[in-house]
DNA sequence: GTCTATATTTCGATAGAC
DNA sequence: GTCTATCGAAATATAGAC
């Protein structure tokens, strides 16, 4: 309890004091591992993976890893933040409405597939990982964890809008997630097209 | 390798000999095992469910399941075997298709829609446990595993069908996912209404 | 078919040198 | 900041009695 390291108290909250505010980005370490995790924890699982392997890929030794993160679940919550900070952001908009219309919510949703489609990695992950990081979730409801997904479902389930209205809104996320994901292998993600198309769907959708 | 007991050499097949034919179904202690490990797959994820917890919530010892599986990715896969019927079953309808109608599709998703429904923990499992899955499926490639997402993939894939087209086979797809499991918190999926207006959903995105 | 051990292994985590 | 070495805790799987 009584360290001078990176793997402080603070769990998995980002270093807020990005440091080298340098041109070439020097890279930490401590974000190297997330990389690295990133990529395993999608390829294999979460709980498939282990601090060995990130570790040999990143050429140190198991131990080294604990100098950066108190623990496996550290490295998982780290990456979890970095996406709610994406996702909590793209809510931001529509913070203080009483109610969500369809026209915002095909804005709002324009944006998270820009975001979405830049970060794909992230939400790759954890799409792939639902299982644990639900269960993490369970375990620290000490946290500010208005998480995300409880204000979507607040959305989603606002009596005041006709249950037609919230099966569309449902549906257009789930059609981002789905070209984005179950399609990747079918659609090229990459695509310049795919985006205006989708966002024809999405409004199609969302007509009333 | 030389047992006469259940947990035999099929692997994960589904025993085929379907044998008590009776009107009170005696349910089967295969069936039992695999009906709790559904539940705790689904809860904690695959990898953090363990025999014991199966066992315990069953009424015996970890011992005991060994006599009617092999493993315990041997329950995970007899498990996925349940739902892949379902899923080949489905796509039964457009096998010997050369092209894939916007209409065609919409067929089979109504059918879907209603297996879905129907067997929504099944699906619910796979979801939350793609990372293990897809862990055994590359493992596996020696059975005949022309598996449900090959196809799917083949469909959304092919080129004599407009991008446009395959983006919204694969967002109606998503919706359906996303209404009965991103929005299972917010959308009553028991509801008698929701299905009809997903189908409403669906329809307009098909639309030519 | 189910039990009581027990073998075996793997992995997260720590201690302490450098 | 990274290393070697090791501890300790699961958890899968097996052996053999009942």
């Amino acid at each position: 309890m009584s360290r001078s390291s990176p793997a402080g108290a603070t769990g998995a909250g980002e270093d807020s004091s990005a440091p080298p505010r340098g041109e070439a980005r020097p890279t930490s370490t401590r974000d190297r591992i997330l990389d690295t995790a990133l990529q395993l924890f999608t390829e294999k699982g979460f709980d498939a993976t282990t601090l060995q392997e990130i570790a040999d890929r990143l050429g140190f030794t198991k131990a080294a890893i604990y100098y950066h993160y108190r623990s496996k679940e550290d490295i998982l919550m780290a990456l979890h933040m970095r996406m709610h900070q994406l996702g909590v952001e793209a809510l931001e908009q529509l913070r203080e409405q009483r109610v969500v219309t369809l026209e915002m919510w095909e804005t709002l949703l324009s944006s998270l597939l820009d975001e979405m489609v830049a970060q794909r990695p992230l939400f790759l992950m954890h799409e792939r990982n639902q299982a644990v990081l639900e269960r993490l979730h369970r375990e620290e409801h000490d946290a500010q964890h208005e998480d995300l997904q409880v204000r979507l479902v607040q959305i989603l389930s606002d009596p005041s809008l006709p249950l037609r209205d919230r099966v569309r809104m449902c549906s257009s996320l789930g059609a981002i997630f789905s070209v984005l994901f179950i399609g990747r292998d079918a659609l090229d993600p990459g695509s310049e097209e795919l985006a205006p198309l989708l966002r024809d769907a999405i409004h199609d959708l969302l007509a009333p």
